[in-house]
Order: structure tokens, then sequence, then C-alpha cells
DNA sequence: TAAATAGGTTTACATTATAAACCATTTTAT
DNA sequence: ATAAAATGGTTTATAATGTAAACCTATTTA
């Protein structure tokens, strides 16, 4: 019936980012914060958690002169959103 | 956008919690645990907390000798629950 | 009458989330 | 030229949260 929520999904700003990922080929930092209104410090450490999951991809480059933080949903990341998403229409369908 | 998930909600065990309330009259304390595969000691952490909220309504009494803790939704407790589920579809649609 | 069960509550601990503080570099203003 | 502000982040300290273990009271069973 209730099947258990990921815990690494069940998060505001996790679920945010990998909800704006999966609909992106890729998105940069800058871009995350903006559209999730979050601080960068918090922003930070959340995308750190996705990558070490293997949620996410990141990779960091320079645009011009300034450093450049871009990421990317992976397959494994998808797959888990999925499931997410799944799982969670039973406790509010 | 992303409209903030209010935090009472976005708990696994509350949540379900909330599920089950939302399409029964009552709950007994057990029932809640039964169908929520939780601890007594979560279980009871999480309805006072929903209850503080006022999303739920506790009733003590006694069923023969035993004590029996019965739970219902109030009003706040269902607009909150349809609010979050209307937020939470930003995120996973 | 001792032990197990029922129905919980309290509390201690571990995990998590978050923002404040920080860092390196670049751009702008003076 | 240089001080101040902005950019693009990361680290870390703290607060908040979730969870189960330990506990409690009463009841039933052996």
């Amino acid at each position: 019936m209730f099947k258990p929520l990921d815990p690494l999904l069940h998060s505001q700003l996790r679920l945010a980012v990998m909800s704006l990922l999966i609909s992106v080929e890729e998105a940069e930092f800058t871009f995350l914060k903006e559209k999730t209104e979050s601080t960068a410090g918090n922003l930070s450490v959340q995308l750190d958690k996705l990558e070490k999951a293997g949620y996410i991809g990141i990779e960091k480059s320079f645009k011009g002169k300034r450093p450049l933080t871009t990421c990317k949903i992976t397959q494994v990341g998808v797959k888990a959103f999925e499931a997410y998403v799944e799982n969670l229409r039973n406790y509010i369908e």
C-alpha cells in the first residue's frame, strides 16, 4: 500500500531540482538556483547528494573567465524519479 | 512554480496517516499502525504533531478495559492535505 | 503469581536540512 | 592603481526532524 519513499527524493529542494532536470538536456547551477529560489549553499549541498547517489552528473568548466557548474540527470536518476512519483501516488490519490 | 510544501505533510509517515484519515470517518491507533507499518513510538509522536497543527483530532477512551485512541481528520486537515497535493503536482507532473 | 501481551508515551540518538560564513576570482567604480 | 562590489560557488555550524529503543500502566494468560 504505502511503499517507502526514496529519502533522497523526498526533499523539497532535491525534488525540485530533479523535476527541472528531467525535462531539460542540462542546466546550470545559477538556473537551478533561480528556479528553485534556494540559497547557493543549500543547493550546493543537495546537488552533491544527488551526484553521490548517481542521480545526476555534475560538470565543472568555465564560461568566459567565470566558473560554471552544469548538471544533468542520469538514467539512474530518471528511474529513481519515476519510481518515486509512482510510489507517491498511493499516498495522494 | 515550486510552491513550498507544508513540512508537516511532507513526511512519509504523517502523509500516510493523513492519506488514510481522509478517506475514512475515523481510525484507531492500532489500525493506523498496521496500515502504515510504523512503530508505535514513531506513530505516537507524529500523531501528536498532526494534532498540535489542528490537522487531526484525537480522542482517548476505552474499548472494554483497554485504552483506545481514535483519530479523525479535521476540516483544517483536509484543506491542508488538498493544498499539499496541489502544490506537489508542480513537482511531479 | 509470574510472565506475556496490549496500547501506548517519553526520550535519546542519529540524520537532515538550512543558512551563515567563507573563499577565489572578476568586474566596476574612484 | 586600488578599493569595493559582484559572481559563482563550497564549507561548516546549528537547528530541526525523524526514528526506534526504552519505558510505563494495565490486562490477560500460563
